[in-house]
DNA sequence: ACGGGGCCTTGACCCCGATCAAGAACGGGG
DNA sequence: CCCCGTTCTTGATCGGGGTCAAGGCCCCGT
């Protein structure tokens, strides 16, 4: 039961070096800043397994950029469950979506031992004005946080097998993004619970997904590694819709 | 069947004038420019019922703000049906969820006799730079704009009678903070099937829910006109969850 | 090695809401 | 005015998935 609110704070890499410096609002704002040799604004924290970057109810008062690691978004739905809004993997910003407000209105918790980069929300603002770089940027995370979010609302309208099979396949084709073109095989950060959550399914329905995606050897996985056999079944499970031929193919 | 995509352009009144003026990002960015007696950047624009303002598809290049009237905002499901991501009341801004596209992923179409404001996507961004509070209050709009997908992702998990609930006291509220304090009695702009398709249920549910709070005594309606009896049971219905008295109140 | 607490899986049951079907009410156009 | 398409309502049926229950697994701390 972890529960430390402490985060440690270490030097930063020059974001110079950074993998998805591209990619990347927090390094967007820093050159915007001036490359003075090194991170002025930019200060890096290792989280751990359980621990949070921020609370709901905490002062807005910086924008996170996922370095390595991984963290789930999370809000408390009225009964007191959680319920997840979204995973944030490498390379994603995290807390835009209290952009505009003085309050977070969802927590982000470490799923694994993860590194994020802070980017002071002062600054943010104050570079906005400063360089059209740092604006458009930020208009296309908030752009592609809005399109998860509809992205989302859609997939909550399908079956559970359907919802299953398009979140594999989306972590997968995130995966293959950010490590290579490729790749088949990968962990699966959270859990079969934190899944359901994101889901809005129950968790026996998610293990019930995952192990009928197994017998039809669409999947095979061990705990929480994956691995996809067949990615093109996968996708038609995923897009397809109506197609539900719940274990039985037709001869 | 209205189809045709013509719109008729007319002559725009000047934003001061507007009642909404205090809470427009049309007349922020109206005031940012500079106050040339008249709308220097701002058309107005009249559509019909069924009419669009624009199609998926179509080039990003205005954002709106409903003056008077309602539209929806839509999607097409992967298996072809129309699928309700947002209605849009006057004072909300259309097409933001498009910013950081280059093509809108939704569309927008007028639910009744709708007039909105265009404020063009070069002025926007020229001002977000030029004026922090053109930056301020888009930021504000594209916060709301979130906040109202991820509040509706939670709703997606809610039984029938819950989200019908929720959303008939979220119109009720939105009507008082338009017209005034205590209104008990409005107008859906949007038929049962938009309301079904919005809140991912059948029409027949959306119908059937319709008929128990009115046997509930909770509301009472003639066609799309909507009377609230009792506020306090409806929010009641709307929040607590977990209370399925299905028709039975426990005696 | 042992005990305990999460997490995962599988089975049985049942309820909410989708779907099918049919009819009523409404509204616009010829 | 009637006709016809759309919307709304109500009933009957069925199945996807939530819920309850029980057991196995794994990891961690002692």
């Amino acid at each position: 039961m972890l529960n430390q609110n402490v985060s440690n704070t270490v030097a930063a890499l020059p974001c110079t070096s950074c993998l998805r410096h591209s990619a990347c609002l927090g390094a967007c704002v820093q050159d915007a800043v001036g490359a003075e040799g090194e991170n002025a604004c930019i200060t890096t924290m290792t989280l751990q397994r359980g621990q949070p970057l921020f609370r709901a109810g905490d002062a807005v008062d910086a924008v996170y950029i996922v370095q390595s690691g991984a963290l789930k978004s999370r809000r408390h739905s009225y009964n007191g469950e959680e319920e997840i809004v979204a995973f944030r993997l490498p390379g994603d910003s995290v807390g835009l979506d209290a952009i505009g407000n003085r309050e977070h209105g969802t927590e982000a918790v470490a799923l694994c031992s993860t590194r994020v980069c802070q980017v002071p929300l002062t600054t943010l603002r104050r570079e906005v004005h400063a360089s059209p770089a740092v604006a458009s940027h930020l208009l296309d995370d908030l752009g592609r946080e809005i399109g998860q979010l509809q992205e989302h609302l859609r997939d909550e309208r399908r079956t559970a097998q359907v919802r299953i099979a398009a979140f594999l396949l989306a972590q997968l084709q995130r995966r293959r993004r950010l490590f290579g073109a490729q790749i088949d095989r990968f962990t699966l950060p959270m859990t079969r619970i934190d899944v359901g959550r994101f889901l809005g399914l129950a968790t026996e329905t998610v293990s019930r997904m995952f192990t009928r995606l197994q017998t039809d050897g669409v999947i095979a996985c061990e705990g929480n590694s994956v691995q996809v056999l067949d990615s093109t079944m996968l996708a038609r499970l995923a897009d397809v819709a109506e197609s539900f031929q719940p274990l039985a193919r037709v001869a």
